[in-house]
DNA sequence: AAACGACTCCCGTGAACGCGGGATTTACAG
DNA sequence: CTGTAAATCCCGCGTTCACGGGAGTCGTTT
């Protein structure tokens, strides 16, 4: 077992000094975690995670002069995989949302949340969490429904989502007919009807369709 | 302004009836909501759904004999589009919290949260937004990061980009041609360099690597 | 028994494609 | 200055495509 305190580090990165302060000594004031360096830009962080051992959190500000929160993620990544990354934001702008969370935050904040709030989404990460404000979360639940919903049925039979299956995987109508034991003219046939259905008149066309749309 | 008390109607459909009854008595002490109909199963509620006003909030297990719960959501939802949907779980089973959001369901929790922390969650989804345990947000979170995340990239040039763009629309070499204002050899060239560097040999194959992979 | 849809098979033609070879210009880095 | 890479342009050949036509076999529905 070990013998020394599991005192967690944190990092914070934001520009506007009064919140950063205020924010560093909240955590300090934690007993099981510690802010051991604060930096006003993006910049200046990733440089300092080159020289020093990554933190667990960071705690990033999305509107950063210079070189983005955003933008932060991607480079945080790359230079620390290990560290988890909270989001600070004074919105929940869908946009920066999707775009941190595509990047690979673990939770996403108001700043206007209470001080404790935010000592308590560390935790929350920490333990597998990922903190986010209720609404933030709804905006999250809506893209992904929109994303897997639509679904669009163009009455394909059984035989034509198989053959623009293999279509999509790149055979040529030969080998589509080889792949099925059947002869090269009824995969003609079928592609002329798939086109129909889908009101294309390319393969291209038919590939890009079914594929957009989940088809098969 | 209305004079009649803003009470919000519940539905809850949980087949275990010792659970069942504590849940409805809970909501049902709440002053602003009130738990109008519990059933055991979809089955039941979804006949209710047709000759009674749907519900503002349905609270829906996720393991249900019969039709399960995450089928019982398309239908809910086809049946009462308005009505939002809670899920209620023994455990945060990726595959089952994916689905169940893709499905469009509003919020996923714990069964074994706190009784409080349920009349909480119907109230944040009154207001927008998606309750949720932390650590389904974060599957929820994983899986998107994931799925946009890869971007491979293939050394493509911004012409190269450009010209694979058309083709995904569905455009043949002599109509890049055309819409870039350059001869039809220089598309055939591009063509071919694009196909090197995906290791395709057809605009097919091309078009489906550059979707699936979110190239250009 | 007739009708229909899904699935199968065949022929021929002109257009589009993939790829083998070339080439030049511009721009930027060693 | 001399590569190198991107972007542009050209020719010809054999393959593959899209689509015009055609037909036959099942199985279900009416």
């Amino acid at each position: 077992m070990s013998v020394r305190a599991p005192v967690t580090n944190v990092w914070l990165i934001e520009d506007n000094s009064a919140f950063r302060e205020a924010l560093a000594r909240v955590i300090r004031d934690s007993s099981s975690l510690d802010c051991s360096r604060t930096f006003s830009s993006c910049e200046e962080a990733l440089q300092a995670l080159h020289t020093t051992t990554p933190p667990e959190v960071i705690l990033l500000d999305v509107g950063l002069p210079g070189m983005s929160g955003i933008e932060g993620i991607q480079h945080i990544k790359t230079a620390a995989p290990a560290t988890q990354i909270i989001m600070l934001t004074m919105f929940d702008d869908h946009d920066k949302v999707f775009k941190s969370i595509c990047a690979g935050a673990s939770g996403y904040l108001l700043k206007t949340a209470a001080p404790g709030k935010i000592t308590d989404a560390i935790q929350e990460v920490l333990a597998g969490g990922a903190p986010m404000n209720s609404r933030v979360a709804r905006s999250v639940l809506d893209m992904f429904a929109k994303l897997a919903a639509p679904h669009a049925d163009y009455g394909l039979t059984g035989r034509e989502k198989m053959v623009l299956e293999l279509m999509v995987r790149g055979l040529i109508k030969k080998e589509i007919a080889e792949q099925l034991s059947l002869s090269y003219h009824t995969i003609d046939t079928h592609l002329r009807n798939i086109y129909q259905k889908l009101h294309v008149h390319t393969r291209t066309g038919a590939v890009a369709k079914a594929l957009k749309e989940r088809l098969f």
